[in-house]
DNA sequence: TGCACACATGTTAGCGATAAAGTGAAGCTT
DNA sequence: AAGCTTCACTTTATCGCTAACATGTGTGCA
């Protein structure tokens, strides 16, 4: 009796512990855990037990080592904050939630050297699946994940080459469509803002495809600004404020989000501008915050959810699968456009 | 030459491979990799060189297994849509990305089952630390973390007993101090606005602190009101409308976070409302989102990414500490009123 | 009675890495 | 020149679990 069972015991338990306490053979206890196997119900509830009682959680590591297989699915992101990504996850986790998946999260804070770094720590814990935001990837990391052998999905986007599996929407056809509305209602003198980040791709691709679909009909960008760091509420006001004093023929704003577009439409209500009769206004994403504007803001649901809903039934399914099967999956949800009321010019 | 070496390899890279190609143990090629024991300048070049070519990551399942050592650390918290967490995440990564240890986050959506759940996940990890949101948790959860042998740092909310250690703000004493700085500027009809989730526990600590410091000067809350689900900051209007309606002697309305606090900012700006002369508003946690609203409102900043930081420092410098050590730490912040342009009686 | 056959359990051999101990050659020391 | 170190590796033995196969044991059927 050198040390007792219960709590004072500082020694990790393992399998052998409960196998001891419970008179079978490890192996017999781990198939108890994992429900595999025959076991007699009478054993079955005595490990059960003994494993509760001394408060046994099982050794992934060891077992993953094992059993060759990981039920984790690493997500790559670039950020947290602004609410994009979150829904995102809230979809994945929906679907992963009925598989034994477990997602793990990694932000790169849209940096490619973080996101090599994230990917490398990641795959280091060889898991079943990657989903991962963006179609645009150092050399290195697009050579890690063609290496890894495992499902992977860009999401996001689909303007581009992907390595594996695909679901997102076409930025640049979402600034075309959302230009398209903006002429078709009138609108002539526009100016865009959106963030200073030249490696939010897809927020370039959203400017790209707009600029192309005014160019198409021969109108161009009146005037524009990016911004960088900071609320991007304020910065939406500031922006507005300084672009509508630099430009005042401006009759249209288009934002590269949500966000920025609040602040200005806060902006222009402040200063009794008649939106959307002298100024029309349109960001991008449908974030829930602009439910509570005082106006509804023109903006364009990206489906965020849904992206997460399909990578992660991508995953799902493919490390369900018992012959194999899948790869290359591309999936292209279209983003609808929400007038609200800045896009309706009388 | 049954199969190349480079691409079309299918099996998964193990320390063999990459031993073979540069000629050496397998063990030294472990040394490489780590950086750890004596090697030569040329043979490491030539086993770097050689995993380099191979795209060779190492399996840190066996690598963890075999030393008994995992460097991540698990962080479980409600959610990540309102805005509070990932500004605890940004404080923990901060402090995490300078030393080995890499957080992995866990969310229990304010669930306590699902926190249950998602911690098992967790420690059969076998991580080097946790840090969990929150004092309360279920019987279970405790005995999980106090027979896990790691560090635990329980964070955002001191009032009450922690496992080990514990870094966050006293809610209860945040919501007296706000109830203090209302009645000082002479407000006396009070309503409180806040979430229906009687599992937010800090909500509900400040809302009893609150209420305390106002019995204390003979004030009752004059109207409640809750709400769930949906935009908080549409719930902020309609639940501001709505109460304004039935109890119209109301002169200060005190909201449990931010967002729900700014749709009544903009609703009583709406309302043509003096603010605060004809009633004042406070929220709670310090959003940047504020920063962008036409009128600045009062609020208490949470510490969040100060919290992060302090819990993150906690478990790198015990898992640091060759000398084992430790335990039991206990941090209060003190949260500050930015009273903002809302809460100033003329 | 004997044999196939499902059930309930046990045994053995790794999974891919690392800790710890071992080895041989060169360099110093006195 | 024997003895002690140091250097630069290699060898061996796990880590905690699971796959795969081996072993009993009672049943049903001819």
């Amino acid at each position: 009796m050198t040390d007792r069972p219960t709590p004072p015991n500082r020694r990790p338990l393992t399998l052998r512990d409960v196998s001891e306490a419970s008179g079978v053979s490890e192996m017999t206890v781990s198939r108890v855990l994992r429900n595999r196997g025959d076991v007699s119900q009478a054993t079955r509830e005595r490990v059960l037990e003994a494993s509760k009682e001394l408060g046994y959680v099982p050794n992934k590591i060891a077992g993953a080592l094992a059993s060759q297989r990981v039920n984790l699915v690493a997500v790559i992101i670039p950020s947290l904050s602004n609410m994009v990504f979150p829904e995102v996850m809230t979809g994945i986790n929906e679907v992963l939630d009925e598989t034994p998946l477990q997602p793990v999260v990694g932000v790169t804070n849209y940096k490619p050297e973080r996101e090599e770094k994230v990917l490398y720590e990641m795959l280091s814990w060889r898991p079943s699946g990657v989903i991962i935001a963006g179609l645009e990837h150092s050399d290195a990391s697009k050579a890690m994940l063609k290496a890894a052998g495992i499902p992977v999905v860009e999401i996001m986007d689909t303007d581009g080459e992907a390595i594996d599996a695909c679901v997102g929407i076409s930025h640049r056809r979402a600034g075309r469509k959302m230009a398209q509305a903006i002429l078709k209602a009138g609108y002539r003198n526009i100016g865009f803002l959106g963030t200073k980040m030249p490696l939010d791709h897809r927020a370039r691709k959203r400017f790209e495809g707009f600029t192309e679909a005014l160019a198409k009909e021969g109108v161009e960008i009146a005037d524009r600004e990016f911004y960088e760091g900071g609320s991007a509420l304020a910065k939406g006001r500031e922006m507005t404020e300084a672009m509508l004093k630099r430009t005042p023929e401006i009759d249209f704003l288009y934002y590269s989000n949500d966000m920025i577009g609040a602040g200005g439409l806060l902006y222009c209500l402040d200063q009794g501008i008649d939106v959307p009769g002298q100024i029309g206004l349109a960001g991008f994403n449908g974030v829930e915050l602009l439910d509570g504007l005082p106006r509804q803001l023109a903006t364009m649901d990206a489906c965020r959810a849904e992206i997460g809903r399909a990578a992660a039934r991508i995953i799902a399914d493919r490390s369900a699968e018992d012959g194999e099967a899948g790869g290359g999956e591309r999936i292209e949800l279209s983003p609808k456009i929400a007038a609200g009321d800045t896009l309706k010019r009388r």
